[in-house]
DNA sequence: CAAAAGCGGTTCAAAAAATGAATAGGTCAA
DNA sequence: TTGACCTATTCATTTTTTGAACCGCTTTTG
């Protein structure tokens, strides 16, 4: 849309914090850019960026400006993928925020379902903690986020809930694989690997531990659960993962945490609250909702 | 904003119903326009108009791209307010569509007392039938809307619900100027001068009709209730009106009708369904709400 | 402490885009 | 069939946007 390339220039800079490095970006020249945004300004009635020494910044007035010009993209995109729609072709681009857990086996499933139903449809997945994951959606630059207990910012519109107990993950021939379900305080005496600070599985386990006056002391700590996982194996320790997160794997077997210690934790997923989604993404949402009411 | 001006273009010949004549009331040659639409309908991905033998026509993709535009425009209006609002400055503009009944007594006082705190703040004020209204606040033309009876349409999001007990005007020394409540039978005795049938007290005095198996037999039809308050005055006959409509005036007195006989109308408060109004707007719909609490 | 680097803002000639006037070519109604 | 009215196209002209060079300023660097 050319004629809306003054917006996409005012995101540029605000992304780049200065109208030289966003020039760049945008194959302009600074001048012009500088230019075009003065010019915007006096039309809009009001400076929209702060004059600093080393770039520019945007101001209240130039935030609330951004949000408007974000969800005004986010609409036209809508309104093209529903024309496309009604022509016929079905084509459209849907992009997920989501925990970790998802990425190995339970969205890959969904997504080449709903491609095989409409090869027409992009998608694009990112990984993002639980705060990462609301700043994409309330920044457009995700459609739908599905993640372990966020921090519920108001901007997050909750679309559908679904409880995890978390399961602790250890070799077939560790002591605590033949428990049915396993207690806190019995992995406190193993070795334990652990998440960082930012996921949600970490979040509860500190809580629980906190509330049975316990610490947790990880031998070894990762932002990778795949790597967790597969660590188990070598080391004979535990490790912790959600169940939509876990595929049945050689030489490891998985075992509840009781509920006792550690209430379920919540994978939620969620939309940019009172947006209307493009044509695809809400059907794909609509898709994740059925799919996940196996886990209830 | 200049550079949204291919939008403005859009509307104006979807109002115009043809490119020649929307270049003509834009200010521009129809053969600038016409370029103008094409590339961007190119740009688009799809047209948007039905090229017709006498003009133009929007299409379904085109429906749907001028509802985002509308609403864009609006959205960018109230994030110019905000701003405004922010510098301190409080000016705006709120436009109201309301019924007849609230023209004459109700919102001037409401504005008045809105204006002597936000001087800045212009109004607009439409009369429009119960359809219209609602027509109004769905094409964003109007930002409020304050009407009897209305259709109930998808996009309309009531805010505030009156229950208004029709009441019936007449000279004070007619015969019926005693009782204390007044029964629909009663009326059907005497001359009636009736609103036209688009009006929200029309419409329930059908239905009342109807219901008791009577017909109305006006012996006068307006569309102005100010005509009819004056007729009564003439030639002794009776009118209707809803209690909001209606001030102490010498030599008239108003009974209210039986209820038994017609269920109180219903004023409604309202505005498009989803849409962010601009702050002057915003305010101004909080004090009418507060405002018709007293007809609770 | 001085030089360098990086920033936004300004100027002016050059390039690009939008425009107007004229006109082609179509459909419909009388 | 004619005339009215429409969209679409072409091309010279006008308007707008752009790039290059430079100014004045502040911060960083050596």
């Amino acid at each position: 849309m050319r004629h809306l390339i003054t917006f996409q220039y005012i995101e540029a800079i605000a992304r780049a914090g200065s109208i030289r490095k966003a020039a760049e970006d945008m194959n302009i020249t600074a001048s012009a850019l500088n230019r075009r945004i003065q010019r915007f300004e006096e039309e809009f009635g009001s400076e929209i960026f702060e004059r600093l020494p080393r770039g520019v910044r945007l101001n209240p007035a130039g935030e609330l400006l951004i949000r408007h010009i974000r969800s005004q993209e986010s609409d036209l995109r809508r309104v093209q993928s529903q024309v496309a729609d009604l022509s016929g072709i079905r084509r459209g681009h849907v992009s997920v925020a989501c925990s970790q857990a998802l990425v190995p086996y339970f969205l890959p499933a969904q997504i080449s379902i709903y491609r095989r139903e409409h090869p027409g449809v992009t998608f694009s997945v990112n990984v993002r903690d639980r705060e990462a994951a609301e700043t994409d959606i309330s920044n457009f630059k995700s459609d739908i986020a599905l993640v372990l207990e966020p921090n519920f910012m108001v901007d997050f519109q909750v679309q559908s809930v679904v409880p995890q107990i978390i399961s602790v993950i250890m070799r077939e021939d560790h002591p605590l694989s033949h428990a049915e379900e396993i207690r806190l305080r019995d992995c406190l005496d193993y070795s334990c690997v652990l998440p960082t600070a930012q996921y949600g599985v970490r979040h509860l386990l500190e809580r629980a531990a906190e509330e049975n006056s316990r610490t947790l002391s990880p031998v070894i700590e990762s932002d990778s659960f795949d790597f967790m996982r597969h660590y188990a194996l070598h080391e004979n320790a535990i490790a912790f993962q959600i169940p939509i997160g876990l595929e049945p794997k050689a030489g490891l077997t998985y075992r509840p945490l009781s509920v006792k210690d550690i209430p379920p934790g919540n994978l939620l997923l969620g939309q940019m609250r009172g947006r209307a989604l493009p044509v695809a993404s809400a059907k794909f949402m609509q898709q994740l909702e059925i799919a996940l009411q196996v886990y209830n």
